[in-house]
Parts: C-alpha cells; sequence; structure tokens
DNA sequence: TCTGGGGTCCTAGGACCC
DNA sequence: TCTGGGGTCCTAGGACCC
C-alpha cells in the first residue's frame, strides 16, 4: 500500500497564492486531421462527406476508418470503426486511401509554423502538439492561441481546435471541448470548476474499462472524483492514477514530464486478409517484417536492444514474447534471426485454446540507441576501380 | 458491424543480488 | 537453519491514445 500522499499537505487545499503571469501551454489540435489534408489538395471535396481509410467494395478488407469529416462523424462514424459500418452508415461518403508521407510532410510544416511563436513545441502525435506559450498575461495567451489558429489556417489550410491553460493535460481537456474549430482558454483558479462537470471519460488515459470501475465506484463526473476517499479510490484504479486524478479534480493537475526525446519502440505489423493457419507463411511473414524494420531502422540510424513479436489470434486475444539481446544489434539479420525463434515459440507454446489461426502478426524492437556515426564497412575503403585481386 | 497500424505507460510476478 | 527487506532487471499482459 501506498504511504500518505506525497502531494504537499494542506497547501493543496487553500487557493493558490498569486502566480501571474503563469506559465501557459496552448494545446493544438488539428480537426479531422487527414480529411483536412485531402480537403486542402482537393477543394472540390470542401463540401463533401468524406472518409480517410480504405475504400469499401475494393475487394474484401478488414480496414478501418482513420479520419472522417464531421458531417459523416453526425451519422455516427468514428475513427477505428470497420469500413464495412462506415459505409452502410454513411452511403454518400467519398472515400479516400491514406496518403501517409503527405500527412509526415503537411505535420512538419506545421510543427515549423507554431515553432514561429515558441521555441518550446512538443509534438505528441502527427496532429497534435503542446506549445507553451511561457509567463504572460492570461489575455496575452488568448492572443496568441487565436494568432496560432488563424496562422495554421489561412498558411496551410488547416483548421485546429485549441486549449490554454496552465497545464498540458488541462489544455487538451479544453481543446477536446473546444472542437471542432474552438478555442477555449482556462485560468488556473478556474480549472476546478471548468472540470467538475465533465464525464470522468473526458480525462486522458480513463478509457472504456477504467469508466466503468470508476462508474461501479459512483463517480461519473471528475467533479465527483475530488471528494472521492483515497483508498477506495486507489482500489479502483491502482494508487498512482488515484493520486492524479484527485489533484486533478481538485483543480490541481500533476505536471506531465516532457517526452525525452527519441522513441522507446519501433513496430510493424501486418494483418491478413484472412486467419492464417499455416506456419510457413507465418513465419515468412515474420521474416518480411523483420528486414523491413530492420532496413528502416537502419536507414534512420537506429540499434536495438531487444526484439519482440506478437500474435493476434483469431479469436482476438494477443500473445507475445519478447527477448533482450546479449549485446545492441543493428540492421535485419539479428532482427530476422531472434524473430524468427520467438514466432516459432509463440507458435508452439503460446496458443490459445481452439485451432490455431493468426489474424494479425507484428515484429518490434525496444531499447533503441542512436548509432553514434554510420558504421564503417569495408566498401568505405574500397577504391574505385576493381578491388581486390 | 466485426474490429489497422502504429505507439506509450503501468502492473505484477519471478530471478537475482546484497 | 530460517527469515528478512530492498533494489533492479526482465517478461507478459492490459489499458489507452491517435
Amino acid at each position: 500500500m501506498p504511504g500518505p500522499s506525497r502531494s504537499p499537505p494542506a497547501a493543496t487545499l487553500l487557493p493558490l497564492p498569486p502566480r501571474d503571469p503563469a506559465g501557459w501551454i496552448a494545446y493544438v489540435d488539428l480537426d479531422a486531421y487527414y480529411v483536412s489534408c485531402e480537403r486542402r489538395d482537393r477543394p472540390e471535396l470542401a463540401d463533401r462527406p468524406v472518409i480517410v481509410g480504405p475504400p469499401p467494395g475494393a475487394g474484401p478488407t478488414r480496414g478501418v476508418v482513420l479520419s472522417a469529416s464531421y458531417d459523416v462523424r453526425a451519422l455516427g462514424v468514428h475513427s477505428a470503426m470497420p469500413v464495412a459500418e462506415a459505409a452502410r452508415r454513411a452511403p454518400e461518403a467519398v472515400w479516400i486511401p491514406p496518403d501517409f508521407p503527405k500527412y509526415e510532410r503537411v505535420a512538419e510544416a506545421v510543427r515549423a509554423c507554431l515553432r514561429r511563436f515558441s521555441p518550446h513545441v512538443e509534438p505528441l502525435s502527427i496532429d497534435e502538439a503542446a506549445v507553451d506559450l511561457g509567463a504572460i498575461s492570461a489575455d496575452r495567451a488568448r492572443t496568441v492561441a487565436a494568432e496560432i489558429q488563424a496562422a495554421l489556417r489561412s498558411e496551410l489550410g488547416l483548421p485546429a481546435s485549441i486549449g490554454v491553460a496552465t497545464s498540458r493535460v488541462v489544455a487538451k481537456i479544453a481543446s477536446d471541448r473546444a472542437k471542432p474549430g474552438g478555442l477555449r482558454v482556462v485560468p488556473p483558479e478556474e480549472v476546478a470548476a471548468f472540470l467538475a462537470p465533465l464525464p470522468v471519460r473526458a480525462i486522458p488515459g480513463v478509457g472504456p474499462k477504467t469508466e466503468a470501475r470508476l462508474t461501479a465506484g459512483g463517480w461519473l463526473t471528475v467533479g465527483q472524483l475530488a471528494s472521492a476517499p483515497e483508498g477506495a479510490l486507489a482500489r479502483a484504479v491502482g494508487p498512482s492514477f488515484a493520486r492524479e486524478l484527485r489533484a486533478l479534480a481538485r483543480g490541481h493537475p500533476v505536471a506531465t514530464p516532457h517526452s525525452s526525446g527519441g522513441p522507446s519502440s519501433r513496430s510493424a505489423d501486418r494483418t491478413f486478409p484472412t486467419d492464417v493457419d499455416d506456419p510457413a507463411e507465418l513465419f515468412r511473414t515474420v521474416d518480411r517484417l523483420a528486414t523491413e524494420l530492420g532496413e528502416a531502422l537502419d536507414r534512420s540510424g537506429w540499434r536495438y536492444g531487444a526484439v519482440g513479436v506478437a500474435f493476434r489470434w483469431a479469436d482476438f486475444s494477443r500473445a507475445s514474447r519478447l527477448r533482450t539481446l546479449p549485446a545492441v544489434a543493428e540492421g535485419p539479420h539479428a532482427l530476422c534471426r531472434e524473430a524468427g525463434r520467438l514466432a516459432r515459440d509463440l507458435w508452439e507454446h503460446g496458443r490459445a485454446p481452439g485451432p490455431p489461426a493468426v489474424r494479425t502478426v507484428s515484429v518490434r524492437v525496444e531499447r533503441l540507441h542512436r548509432r553514434a556515426q554510420r558504421q564503417v564497412s569495408l566498401a568505405d575503403f574500397a577504391p574505385a576501380g576493381p578491388s581486390v585481386k
């Protein structure tokens, strides 16, 4: 059991001392991002319902919706919905296959735009970023956020929602409430009142399972979490999350650490059009994914210290194996060898009951290290002409 | 209706060491 | 001979996010 709360005693229950000007965060969330990227390149789509995702009817697909325009969302279509269901709900929609390289290029332009307003821009996904505006007045923070919104719209053709607060999590929640296209400022003294009526699901990190546990405890709104007994809340969601939830509900969110730079894992997945029960085909796919991932890591200068393989079985359950390597490795060969071993082990010993069939296979690497410099190879010393005789 | 392809973080148990 | 507690590392799985 955890000891007494680590948060400062008593002081958290008193009004905050005057803290002006505060350090403000503008949380920028691009609206229906993939759809917006396509619309800005194809103005004729501006008034059409648009879904980005693998078009239905183009053969058997197990795809899902990646992004839907807001008029399509009004019909109940949302991200991650199976395409067949989305097509049934929105028969008039224009389907556009995703173009991820384009979305990456546009996202880089967005980050460059944001950096004109602050040197401290932290991208949190392809379509979200936290911009640290520094210690300025609330009025000035609102003005700068509006300027960011206008610049994204006029220069890049991208609508964005922005939440402004003195903590990242509150700014994110505010941006969610401002969608689409809105701007919401929540000063520190208004945080508790702003959050109180919201459903617990509005808190990032509270998904369906956690929501169900909180509901079972009688906590439906963020405000109700403020007075939740610490022990009971800890039993429901664990001591660590319980402390965070109570602090947030009381208007004193815990600071989110800045991400420390590079990624900590990389992976490559493939979902088969139909479930695979032939181990040879399975192992071939593992080998191909490992080769592609290993080559991609090599090109971008990453070495890896652990290799993992995961299967999603036909019943949608998952099993995984991970092995730490005796030494950091690079390139596709070690990855293929280790992934192959793990895949065979999973196939032999990791199966759910029933006839084995795999829906999705994934290969991953962890413990990434930046290669300090390119590996020197013999080819670097080869003369231009014929080499060794 | 039948569920992608990326990722991150947390928990819990076991091994191992002091 | 039995009994500790703490710390770290590793693995598997779960929950969540976009």
